[in-house]
DNA sequence: CCGGATCCGAATCGATACTG
DNA sequence: CAGTATCGATTCGGATCCGG
């Protein structure tokens, strides 16, 4: 193990060490959105050999970045400690230029409810936000996402939301339906208007109107220099 | 190949694909500063294997993170193209966070001049940056930091500053020297003073009031939750 | 010296099976 | 549910070597 440092005295180093390994961050993205048990991270994580994930969360441990927290009357979950919590910036940065590289979705590739919520809270506009209750459909994966004062994101299905969170109440004012060209309105190549015609979203409750809005609120805020491989 | 793909469709997934594995990251900080050749990054990278810096700059052009650029008669650097240049601020916000969990170097930590530029630009408050003219020596890096409307680091020494480097004019309003714990400063842990009574820094010439300003412009500004692992 | 390529043992990863 | 055990496939690290 210490044969595998690089030392490299630095705050690069030291967090590419506690957070570098193959999968650690995509185990944190998870853990930003709540705390998770073994067996959430391993459904949201599906090509995660279990002695690899059982050895992070060790890792992770260690590095004071995760904690395990035993649940009163069985299980126990995984969660961020407040350094790990801090992380925060750096996924979402990292969310919006991986974001702009983001091809179509290779064929086995599987997209969750974690992943869908970090991306979203990655571009979302917290300055420029107009208040706004969605619903946003993309693949399997069904969200509620409320914009007032802050940013709500709810998963609805699937499966059922998790045990600790509560419903949110009402309904949205639009529901959008999507695909992985979702993509596009979210790194801003295209807007509202143009994605709906593209066939990117499909409006298929609610409120077409809202759409703009949505587009307004979450986004890339300089939407240049495709990477261009 | 294929099969070490996470099998995750998503921003943060991509971007791990493209930077995440090891070394990687270290190799963009460096090219952060500038364009370097294949034996500047070795030297400042002292134990990669050069079989694993090949092939980290290979896949990093094919990922359209760098470029390779001739250099007219004899020689060639790497540089970040501009989609690798956006990652300016994971690797800032990597380096902040992971500056509060860096302790004591090892043993035979090496320390380089574009870490520590790196390191000076991750904590540099643009907003609130008074003016000034610093030279900072840090073990045997010797760095010439110039604020003024922007932020200019140049390295003094060793080796010699780069080709195409010009040398800054003038004198710093003061040289400091210091070692490891300018950490202390930096994550803003202590304060101007408080780092010279604990021997963190000395002021080797000019003016010892500046040091305070020093301060002012460069650090973490939420210093809290240190991350007790 | 620059810019790698090659070879090989050690460590890690991935896949599957299995267990308290 | 929450992992551990095992084992082959990769990758990494260290060293050496090579063409300009």
């Amino acid at each position: 193990m210490a044969a595998r440092t690089y030392g490299q005295y630095g705050g690069v180093a030291t967090a590419v060490e506690l957070i570098g390994e193959r999968w650690a961050l995509l185990i944190v993205r998870d853990l930003l959105v709540g705390p998770r048990r073994y067996t959430d991270l391993k459904r949201g994580l599906p090509r995660i050999p279990t002695n690899i994930l059982s050895a992070r969360l060790k890792e992770l441990q260690d590095g004071g970045v995760i904690r395990r927290v035993p649940i009163r009357r069985c299980g126990l979950v995984y969660e961020l400690t407040p350094y790990g919590r801090e992380l925060e910036p750096v996924v979402y940065a990292l969310a919006r230029w991986g974001l702009r590289a983001l091809g179509e979705p290779g064929e086995d590739d599987t997209f969750s409810a974690d992943a869908l919520t970090v991306a979203l809270r990655a571009v979302f506009r917290a300055e420029t936000a107009d208040p706004g209750d969605y619903e946003l459909r993309v693949g399997d994966v069904a969200l509620r996402v409320q914009v007032d004062a802050e940013l709500r994101i709810t998963r609805l299905a699937p499966p059922a939301p998790p045990v600790g969170g509560a419903l949110p109440v009402g309904e949205p004012g639009i529901t959008i339906t999507a695909g992985s060209g979702i993509r596009h309105l979210l790194t801003g190549r295209v807007d509202a208007a143009a994605a709906v015609a593209a066939g990117d979203v499909v409006v298929t409750a609610g409120d077409p109107a809202l759409l703009e809005r949505f587009a307004a609120t979450f986004g890339l805020d300089d939407a240049e220099s495709p990477p261009l491989a």
